[in-house]
DNA sequence: GTCATGACAAAGA
DNA sequence: TTCTTTGCCATGA
């Protein structure tokens, strides 16, 4: 895409977002589905921020409606990673909507992330920006 | 169409 | 430094 569109603030559509909950493919790319595929793009090991992903999307204040957007990422596929989205503060505040609480804690400990007391340790070195790393 | 809620973030006290 | 307040976007009632 190119930087105008990511520039400006991306619309979602109530149709679109219905879609994606009856994990239909939708035509036009709607802000949830560009939080997905992001997301996605997130190697293992690695973890990112809502803020950080709403940057790259071009509304870094739109981190509230990331986290709502992974809100349904359970019902996405292909599967989205959700357990390496964090808040700015390296904390699972999301491990509470998986299939059980330790759920996320134990996927990211299984890709080699150390989270102590629902938290990310050494999350800076973890940390992986998509603006840096797809650039911007 | 208005109001309240939320897996957040930045600024102020 | 920690706690509180404000802003922003999208959704649901």
């Amino acid at each position: 895409m190119n930087s105008a569109s990511r520039n400006k603030k991306i619309p979602s559509s109530a149709a679109a977002l219905k879609k994606v909950n009856a994990i239909s493919t939708t035509n036009g790319p709607s802000f949830f589905e560009l939080v997905y595929q992001v997301v996605r793009l997130i190697p293992k090991g690695r973890v990112t921020t809502y803020g950080a992903i709403a940057a790259y999307l071009g509304s870094k204040q739109s981190s509230r409606a990331v986290g709502y957007a992974l809100n349904g990422a359970h019902f996405i596929k292909p599967k989205v990673p959700a357990q390496r989205v964090v808040n700015r503060n390296g904390m699972l505040s999301g491990k509470a909507h998986f299939e059980t609480p330790t759920r996320m804690q134990e996927l990211l400990e299984k890709e080699g992330v150390i989270v102590k007391d629902e938290t990310i340790q050494n999350f800076s070195k973890h940390f992986w920006d998509p603006m840096q790393e797809l650039g911007f």
